[in-house]
RNA sequence: GGUCUCGUGGCCGAGUGGCUAGGCAGAGCUCUGCAAAAGCUUCUACAGCGGUUCGAAUCCGCUCGAGACCUCCA
């Protein structure tokens, strides 16, 4: 198997070290993404996390694994903001647009799913959503409350972490530790029922009007914000899992406490590798909606953001943020963008050029050249199995490239390889586009580069007409309506076209 | 304030102590009716100061600068 040729190593945020990933079950990967929380739309940033786990699970699986990839749609727990301040607002908003909660995790979700599609990133296993699974997360509570890590406080339930830290480390992935978090941050409020303010709800009793609710052995209510991942996560996976992945910014409090709660309940430490991708920024800023620097995909591809020139493809986007690797930061910029544009259009002509490259079959091999090749496509190998390092594989690609080139303009037979080797080569190439990377040619001819394209041949075959030169103006028709472009006059000269 | 990360050439960005990252931009050349594409050649680095080492962008310390988390955030 490949993944045994190329072990995989990747950087374990529990211990900080670039570990060699040994799975649980040998050849299957059990990995869980924390998703979108569904109560607004999906930015750019948001995107390049689940464009690395995309790339993360490609490559897996084209090493052979069997990866069940499962990320979550979070659609209850904190999308209802109860709290300290602002609820009213969002509460007089949802009465006034008279939504209900289901409508919004819909549209929502779709758009999620739709921004996914755009950038190539492919659909997860097993996708479950939070409100599908509130008997297995008052389950869990139940247990936590049987296991002494948890209190029932006016039909709420919470996590007491100090008592968890007596016999556990509360900490042991975020590097935090208890007494330090005791005594930052805001004070206890006089009204809140936690016992300790590092304490966190893991079912909450619903106001009056709160409008998502459910019955519990603790009266009607809604579960925490961590809760629904820790069941999610351990449900489709087991009790202990392989990889765990989210933003870092989820690291803390999101995925330490989920620990504490899958420790708490079952025991055992739920997850053996942790990953976390790293923030896009904007002028060394994290992209945030709070920090309005952040903009939609959407507003990307149409360039419609005071914060860019013009728009931008999925795929140049999709190369850009490959360029980097998915622990660093990236910062965003036109002009790193337009850059990734022509550097992608490089890549992705000589995908179409290899593609079609055959081999003559005879053959009069050239070692050197011979090794080279075999030596490149061994490099795509080394540098995704050493951390999915996509940058470095795509420096491998535009070597690669290059040599696409060369046998295409025949600066370099295609004879001094032989056939063997040559289709290893172009099956690497496209391989590791396509299916390991997801870059894909761009082939979206939008409906305005159309337009143009047909408009200058229209005004060709104006001109032509005016001199008089049928066989041209003829040729231009027939050959578009070969094409299902057919070309009608007008009576003052004007053209029009329909297209099958 | 606490914890942590980062600072690479005009721009973006890889870099596991010793070997060219790569892309974009710039310069020159080849090819080309003109372009484009492609090919060849080429220039510009490692925040600063110390230390460890035969040798450091890479390890250690300090200084300066930027950022993240500590509240929802991918």
């Amino acid at each position: 198997m490949l993944y045994e040729k190329h072990p995989v190593h990747l950087t374990n945020s529990l211990s900080g070290k670039k570990e060699r990933l040994e799975t649980i079950v040998p050849g299957h990967v059990g990995l869980y993404v924390c998703g979108p929380t569904v109560y607004s739309d999906v930015h750019l940033g948001n995107a390049r996390t689940f464009m690395m786990f995309d790339l993360i699970t490609r490559y897996l699986r084209h090493l052979g694994y069997k990866v069940r990839y499962v990320r979550n749609i979070t659609d209850v727990g904190h999308l209802v903001n109860d709290a300290d301040e602002g609820e009213d607002k969002i509460a007089k908003k949802a009465r006034a647009e008279q939504l209900e909660p289901m409508e919004i995790v819909k549209r929502y979700t779709e758009g999620f799913h739709h921004v996914m599609r755009q950038f190539n990133i492919l659909p997860p296993s097993i996708e479950p959503s939070a409100t599908g699974h509130i008997v297995e997360q008052i389950e869990i509570v139940k247990r936590l409350l049987e296991n002494g890590f948890a209190y029932e406080v006016n039909g709420s339930v919470y996590f007491d972490v100090t008592k968890y830290n007596t016999e556990h480390n509360y900490g042991i992935l975020s590097g935090r530790v208890l007494e330090d978090l005791m005594e930052s941050g805001r004070k206890l409020d006089s009204q809140d029922e936690k016992r300790n303010k590092v304490d966190f709800a893991l079912w909450k009793k619903a106001s009056p009007y709160h409008i998502m609710r459910w019955p519990s052995p603790w009266g009607e209510g809604f579960p925490g914000w961590h809760i629904e991942c820790t069941v999610m996560s351990t449900k489709y996976l087991g009790d202990t899992f392989d990889i765990h992945g989210g933003g870092m910014d989820l690291k803390f409090p999101h995925h330490e406490c989920e620990i504490a709660q899958a420790v708490g309940a079952n025991g055992k430490s739920p997850v053996n590798y942790w990953i976390h991708a790293n923030m896009l920024t904007v002028n060394g800023q994290k992209m945030s909606k709070s920090l309005g620097n952040s903009f939609l995909p959407q507003q990307l591809f149409d360039g419609n953001h005071p914060l860019l020139d013009r728009g931008y493809g999925a795929m140049p986007v999709r190369f850009f943020m490959l360029q980097s690797h998915y622990s660093s930061t990236l910062d965003f910029s036109n002009e790193a963008l337009g850059a990734a544009e022509k550097g992608f259009k490089k890549l992705s002509n000589a995908l179409g050029i290899v593609k079609k490259l055959q081999h003559p079959g005879k053959a009069n091999a050239d070692n050197a050249l011979t090794e080279t090749l075999l030596k490149l496509i061994d490099d795509l190998y080394t540098n995704m199995s050493d951390d999915f390092n996509s940058a470095r594989t795509l420096a491998v690609l535009f070597e690669m490239a290059s040599r696409i080139n060369d046998f295409k303009s025949g600066n370099v037979s295609l004879q001094t390889v032989d056939a063997d080797t040559f289709e290893q080569f172009k099956a690497a190439y496209i391989g590791f586009m396509e299916d390991v990377l997801g870059l894909r040619e761009e082939e979206e001819h939008n409906q305005e580069l159309l337009n143009n394209v047909i408009g200058v041949l229209i005004d060709l075959r104006k001109k032509a007409r005016q001199d008089r030169n049928f066989p041209l103006s003829d040729k231009i028709r027939d050959d578009l309506k070969r094409m299902g472009v057919q070309l009608m006059d007008g009576k003052e000269g004007e053209m029009s076209y329909t297209i099958d």
